[in-house]
DNA sequence: GATGAATGAGCCTTCATTCAT
DNA sequence: AATGAATGAAGGCTCATTCAT
């Protein structure tokens, strides 16, 4: 068993749904992407939403994982966040074909979409953990509001990462440089939520 | 001229397309959503492509006049800000079928879609000036990335909102006090942005 | 609304569905023989599955009138049975495209193909009433047996009937005397069952 | 050469023939349910329609094995035609798989269609020779119809046994005595074709 | 102004068959 | 002998759009 064609076919995916969004996508695309039949598409998933989920799950592990290494690379809940804020903020800007897919096809009810969903509160929680550690150290008005705080930083950091990306797509360049300033804009913000 | 024809399209199209997105609503749908014939609404719309930009035109005017007067109506730069994060917060709290298209018809490369972010950069842009000045009253490290931190506040906001809105929807019930909650979570996160 | 659409779909799917049976019919085919755009027919149409409901209820309802009124225009149960043998065998003959659908299409456990004996079971009580009321005026030991008996008196026809009908495409023709002959020969094996 | 795997593969795809017809059966599910692989069955046979035709001339011969022996048991045409009855309603009422298949895919134009009703044709000369002998010791009108009178027999023998094999499906239960039903049914019917 | 029947390109999915191992 | 991954032609169904009335 071919490993390597699941795997063409996933990186194919993952470029058609992020160019054209889950709708728009052709399953004829993909395969022509991928060097394959379409048949053999079908062959190793049930379809395209299967697909899709498939591959919003394997990317959502990826990400969080890599959001979750960079933040328990540090001891201090303040370098915490500032490590899970570079490590987000960079992986997104680098993974821009992802990163449109997270901000576009999270919402709408369809199951698919719910599923997604619950894989993002992975993150989410993620960053309330941190934010929880923060506060302990400290005294925290927004004790119980760590939820919602964590579900405003992950808005920010994305639509702000997102809106950069679109903004090298139509300069026709990825700055390395724009990322640090992504991250000094964010900071500030973030970052006071742990001396609130 | 039956102007009242254009308004129940009107009307039937935010519904069908909030709830469905801009590639699966359907014509047909939407026709007799409106009690109109579908040959009716090509009759006053060139197609669906226009249809949906006149009404994300006319939504987003609405949405950001009322964010504007809100701004408008403070003086002090740090009462404009709040007002600002109110008036979003409950415009889109109450407007969840737009607040949805807000967030999921954005992204993408067609033309409808980059229409659409034009007319959200004149809300971030009305952030912006609000952050701008009041920055001037003070010393401000992120005088150059105002931009940037306008957009990050659009999307903590956006995204908070849409969250509890589809947490409602969950639990099938939409609490006032809810949009209190937000506005304690994002007001601190916000306003720090005066402050640094 | 034409109406004229309606029925020229209906007379193309009689056909194609008669020549190929209900799975190898293509809509496509149905259409272009319809002088119709595939469109037009799901237009009408739920789908292959509805077309083809409709097609046999319609036909047997068309069916067993003709059989029904040939029955009821006789008094005599002996008089009713030749009757209804010799309108069942000639309709049947002459709307060999219809017979051929009657007895491949309706085994199965298909929804659609339950719908089909249902419609079935009334030209099988029409049988059975016939014998009902000849069995009553003389002593019948197989008064129990009436729907058994109906059941294999429909299928002697059918299959009789059906034979012919390919006997006669092979040759490529039709002969009116056929009718007579296989009159000839079912009469006495029908009629027995007044006898009995 | 293992015998053993052709049987499996025959035997998975009786069932699976008779439980889905020759257009809806896939070869996967025949592959599934014989425990081979799919191309195994591509190595033993040509095709579908190639296995197809294999499995129902084996049928029909061990079915009219069945009823010849059966019929030639006995000596006087009364008594022959009485066993051929008893043997064929048995043997299609314990292989109701095989009885469904035996009326739903003869009907058709295809080759392999056409190869089954010359297989049947030897079951109704079964039929007629009996009927031969039978009119050849009195007088008969349908001497010269004998194949026709051969037919509808098989057609009423046929039909009674499957609506039996439905209505005991429907029920979920196959009753021993409704054999005896049937027979009490059909021979009074069929052997009266002896005394015309 | 309004209608709704008709259109047809487009797309997802199925499945018999092949072939390298 | 057997396997099962890969294929691609084929077919059912959708839906934005058109146009005669």
């Amino acid at each position: 068993m071919k490993q390597e064609t699941v795997e063409q076919i996933f990186r194919a995916a993952v470029e058609i749904f992020a160019e054209s969004g889950f709708e728009r996508a052709k399953m004829d695309d993909i395969a022509q992407r991928a060097q394959v039949a379409k048949g053999t598409i079908y062959y190793h998933f049930k379809g395209k939403e299967e697909l899709f989920v498939a591959l919003m799950n394997s990317g959502m592990e990826k990400f969080t994982d890599v959001v979750r290494r960079a933040t328990e690379a540090h001891q201090d809940p303040a370098d915490q966040l500032r490590g899970l804020l570079r490590a987000k903020v960079t992986y997104l800007y680098h993974h821009g074909t992802f990163a449109k897919l997270l901000l576009s096809e999270v919402w709408g009810s369809k199951e698919r979409q719910q599923a997604f969903r619950a894989r993002i509160r992975d993150l989410v929680e993620l960053i309330e953990g941190v934010l929880r550690r923060g506060g302990d150290s400290r005294f925290t008005s927004s004790r119980d509001r760590l939820h919602e705080t964590a579900v405003a930083i992950f808005g920010a950091i994305s639509v702000t990462v997102l809106q950069e990306i679109f903004r090298a797509e139509d300069r026709e360049l990825l700055e390395g440089d724009r990322i640090e300033v992504m991250l000094d804009t964010l900071e500030p913000l973030i970052c006071g939520a742990l001396r609130d």
